[in-house]
DNA sequence: TTTTTATGGTTTGTCGACAATCCATTGCTC
DNA sequence: GAGCAATGGATTGTCGACAAACCATAAAAA
């Protein structure tokens, strides 16, 4: 059902590649916000047939990095602080969801495993006061690991497979930065904490206020990048 | 983003016609569910090559009929009382969401259509009574006004796309039947109410009801046919 | 000058064939 | 007889080329 690299994927395919490189280059805004999608031109830059790119593509449009449109080629994804709030809007419902399902369902080993990955954030933030992608990457991975306890195929296919891109192409391309890294610690510490006393209630509610947190967080990046756009009539 | 009919698509291609084919006759069980797909064979069978084939393929893998092995094939999912109720879940958040949120976005035109189809349900249902499929369509057309009317692409793209035809194979292959429609019908009109005033929390709220009782109708159902899997140790 | 209509070039969608991988049967060894 | 290795068949992944659709430019008509 999904691709994520929690289950183990056989084969290694060459559209596979494409697929991670086109994915991070995107992400990381190689490849612009909102410019044009070239099949031949990729096809060469990466080279491989345009069969594995399409699949690749295909499979882009799946996790909302690009837009395709029939007979007219497609399309890396815009910025905007709508998209931002829509897709936000989302993760709270949904690792919200988790949060209730993990802290019913994930094993005691996940859970002690899930600790000591804090603790090592902790340490690491230490030394790497201010620097924000490691904590950014932390983060990302504290969630993925609640969303993988949840046990719900359907969840972690949603979040991981299909969302966890465009989350992070939002938050690598407005630069998260600054004094909300201890403060988002502590937070996952109380998550942790509500799952590991089993009470799904708080470990939800918890998690919502966790990610309304972080998209203002965005949100305000974005919106002092692009201030007041105003639209005619 | 997204193909479902709302938005138009300006072509209609190979691989747009063989998708829809198939997933009828996934959803309908034509295609019996947990058999193999055989590339080849569907190629023949609906008279196309297998580039577009596999891109359908593609397209169903991502709302969830068929599962792939890379190398290996691929295989209609198999319906199963827990991937019941994980796909139930997802829908008591996303469409509790997508009910707050159309209490708040949907226009009052859009809403006075809505309770048009009500009453037009309402009728259908009187000369056709006991006859489910229909009333299993309009549940359908129901959730999916509302679903737009929340004007959150991501959460349409998710619901209407993605899961909705999982949903409809529960449904159709569970033979939904009974003392359940005008029950429904009801339900559907408190939530309508809830919109019409504007009232979300509410709208989320009896959303979330309805779904769950959607769903135990359909595990009883599936607990029925397939009691009691004793799995050895 | 503005609108409409050809027209060329580019891009996407589709096709058939080849290569690589996997599955099952068979034969061999222990 | 049981387990393991080799081999044959079939399936999937990939390729290059062709066909159809779209876009932009430019020419012609109003």
């Amino acid at each position: 059902m999904t691709e994520h690299p929690s289950l183990l994927r056989q084969a290694i395919t060459a559209s596979d590649r494409v697929l991670y490189e086109i994915q991070r280059a995107i992400v990381e805004g190689t490849i612009p916000a909102g410019s044009k999608i070239s099949e031949p031109e990729l096809a060469r830059r990466f080279d491989v047939s345009r069969a594995p790119l399409r699949e690749a593509l295909a499979r882009l449009e799946r996790c909302h990095l690009i837009e395709r449109i029939p007979n007219a080629g497609a399309r890396v994804v815009t910025l905007t602080p709508q998209g931002l709030i829509s897709l936000y809007q989302i993760r709270e419902e949904l690792e919200g969801l988790a949060c209730r399902l993990a802290a019913e369902q994930m094993p005691e080993t996940e859970i002690d495993e899930l600790a000591g990955l804090l603790d090592q954030h902790l340490s690491t933030q230490r030394v790497r006061e201010g620097e924000s992608y490691y904590q950014e990457a932390g983060d990302l991975d504290f969630h993925y690991r609640v969303i993988l306890g949840s046990k719900n195929p359907y969840l972690i296919n949603m979040l991981c497979d299909e969302l966890y891109y465009l989350v992070r192409m939002y938050r690598v391309q407005m630069g998260m930065n600054g004094p909300r890294v201890s403060r988002a610690f502590d937070e996952h510490k109380a998550i942790l904490n509500a799952i590991a006393n089993r009470d799904g209630e708080l470990a939800d509610l918890l998690m919502r206020r966790h990610i309304a947190a972080s998209r203002r967080n965005i949100e305000k990046q974005l919106n002092e990048l692009q201030p007041a756009k105003k639209e005619p009539a």
